[in-house]
DNA sequence: CTTCTAATGTAGACACTGTCTACATTACAT
DNA sequence: ATGTAATGTAGACAGTGTCTACATTAGAAG
């Protein structure tokens, strides 16, 4: 056992993941993330100020994979079928990160002071912004990015803490709800736009 | 000072719910309760099972609150005009108390072990359902009721989280937004209501 | 190759927390 | 009035975040 880890912070950050992943956002303690990395208990400091800024650390690498996620998935596509796919790939991140997705949009890591996750969270929000720009006239764009955006995060953040009914535990009875929902949305963006 | 409190649970309730709304979730700790109640350290255990007990029954009397709120919106109004009034109500709530909000609705508290609280987080979302289903022809029911409820949730949970941009800080403008973004989801049901 | 400095990890301490056990006080039913 | 359950107190224990002081080592400078 080597006195330098080498990699201790992708170390730490794994092991806290897990415990958020496991145990939520309250039982990820730097001890015990010390003590699964194999480390002194102090040994985290060199890599993070403090538990909170492990917490943002991870929040932030879920607003970049998020990001990531949703430049893929509007690659390619235009109008109303870019909105679906980046809708369905928000969701989606949410589906297979719940604990990553609540923490990020959560109250248990307080973000005022980690300015940049503020600035990656509003990366990933302007591709979604962009997208409804293109396919929404002026005057309502503001409002129908906005209720896109809290659509699409309304249904992440009710799958990811299970507040849904039982019957929808089947991906594919919820992959079927999803673009269901989506569909009326997209009619109503459409009568705004097209209101002949 | 007597030695017993007289409404020790109430008042602990209280100190609670301003220690949540000043510092957040993390922060609310059974100790400070007490100490800010005037009682020792360990009286809180005669009123409540565990620290998380605590949270619990705070965020049950948010769920209770939100309830009221909706059955009051929803009583005299029918149709889109009742499902209007309950999403604002829905939204008035968070905005009014968003650091409960959040608590009821993410992953700081472990909801399993408190079967009581989905009980009533079930009830106000039979308000929701029901205002849904008369205005809705059935095949479409089920992806109305869960949209308009994610719908509502997202734009409640994003304004609790201060995920908006500035400029929606004025009370007026928010409003206005809201009004709008209800709107279209509100022609995209009414579309799916008389597709002719 | 040597040396020196910054990066990284360790050890100990402190205050604070949740929660357990044992005990004290008191409200209230009998 | 009296006895019992409800309520509150006191002390202890393990676990935590974080501070200070010290140890080891990687890697640049010479």
């Amino acid at each position: 056992m080597p006195y330098h880890h080498g990699d201790l912070r992708r170390a730490l950050l794994a092991a806290g993941l897990s415990l958020l992943e496991k145990r939520g956002p309250a039982q990820v303690s730097l001890r015990e993330v010390a003590r699964v990395a194999g480390v002194s208990h102090n040994a985290p400091y060199r890599h993070f100020d403090s538990r909170e800024a492990l917490l943002a650390a991870l929040a932030a690498d879920g607003f970049e994979a998020l990001g990531v996620a949703m430049e893929q998935a509007a690659e390619g596509r235009t109008g109303f079928e870019r909105l679906r796919a980046l809708g369905i790939a928000y969701i989606a991140f949410a589906r297979a990160q719940p604990a990553v997705y609540l923490l990020m949009f959560g109250p248990e890591l307080v973000k005022d002071p980690f300015p940049a996750l503020k600035a990656v969270a509003e990366r990933s929000f302007e591709v979604l912004r962009q997208a409804i720009e293109t396919i929404v006239p002026v005057e309502t764009r503001r409002a129908a990015v906005i209720g896109a955006w809290a659509l699409v995060h309304g249904l992440s953040h009710l799958i990811a803490d299970h507040q849904f009914p039982p019957d929808f535990a089947e991906e594919d009875k919820l992959d079927a709800l999803i673009e269901d929902v989506l569909a009326i949305y997209r009619q109503g963006l459409a009568r705004g736009a097209e209101p002949h």
